[in-house]
DNA sequence: CAGTGATTGTTACCGTACAGGACAATTACT
DNA sequence: AGTAATTGTCCTGTACGGTAACAATCACTG
């Protein structure tokens, strides 16, 4: 408190929670996508696989409802998709404008990979920490997450953040694997 | 355990946390940036800044080298620090080719404000949890932004995550201010 | 002291990603 | 039937990141 006085700037950043979060944040989701390049989706592909494993026939409207996203991102994405063989745009049976999309075959058997993945990833991330400690984290991580008034399982980069996917995965990018 | 044989992918997000971590990471992030904006500063600035007042007089390569981007995006963050009035590029004593940057007296009264701003953030953001549970979370958080291989206090996300300044606050990204 | 290579800051270029508006096809309402 | 709204898609302009190149200057060498 005494040194605030004469610049009130010298609070270091790698004391601040928020510059903390932010910070491993990115570098969790650059990390992340690095992980899942070699399957060939990135990872707003996972997010949107994982929310068709839960309930397929959906309207390309709805997802992006759900994931909070624009239409047109959703069209970007699923034809992404569709191209890697792991969604079908199947006509709706209630709405002819609309699309019903389903997974196939391959993403039913793609999707327990990635999800292992990213168990991994967790499970790195998480290295220094005991089981007590990570069921902590994510308890209050929860918490702050809840508070933040970001909609659950949603993430807000979800749109920008994991296109890059086309990019060869970097090995300067990737620290240690 | 017994679901997963099923699909294996039916883990929720919102228990995963990397996902957590990214999520809030992005979210803090954004809000960070909009509550910066005011300021005519983005985060990547406000880090810059930070910097320089704790040690003027260095090169732009320099800098760059501290807060790992490359120098072409350290002459935007100077063009943009230059333009506000926060930094100067004086002629450095021994290289006349390099420039000395050094903070203004505009700088030096913005500074102060934008760490309270920071944390007012940080309060904000960690509202949910109390001294004792802060004070743990930045540890754990600490001891995982080290393991993640991150430099101290540099954010990976630094030469791009943070040049939308120019973009006008839009309040529906500010949830509550 | 001349000369060659390396370094600093800067600019130009290119490919990509995102936001906005506009569009045909189809549905819902009157 | 006819008008308005919705769905999915496309097009365009804009901005950003990364590469290469450039003038100016320094450091080293003979």
């Amino acid at each position: 408190m005494s040194d605030d006085s004469t610049s009130g700037a010298h609070r270091p950043l790698v004391g601040r929670a928020n510059f903390l979060l932010s910070q491993l944040g990115f570098h969790i989701a650059q990390t992340f996508a690095a992980r899942l390049a070699p399957l060939g989706i990135a990872p707003n592909h996972f997010g949107l696989l994982m929310h068709l494993g839960r309930g397929e026939g959906s309207t390309q409207q709805q997802l992006a409802d759900v994931l909070g996203i624009h239409r047109k991102v959703m069209v970007g994405l699923l034809d992404d998709l569709e191209e890697r063989g792991l969604v079908e745009r199947r006509r709706h049976p209630h709405d002819r404008r609309a699309h019903a999309v389903h997974l196939t075959d391959a993403a039913r058997e793609l999707l327990p990979r990635a999800s292992r993945v990213a168990d991994q990833h967790e499970d790195e991330i998480l290295a220094p920490l005991d089981a007590a400690e990570r069921e902590q984290l994510v308890a209050v991580l929860q918490r702050l997450a809840e508070h933040s008034g970001n909609l659950a399982g949603v993430h807000p980069g979800l749109s920008q953040a994991a296109a890059r996917s086309r990019r060869p995965v970097d090995p300067s990018d990737m620290p240690d694997a």
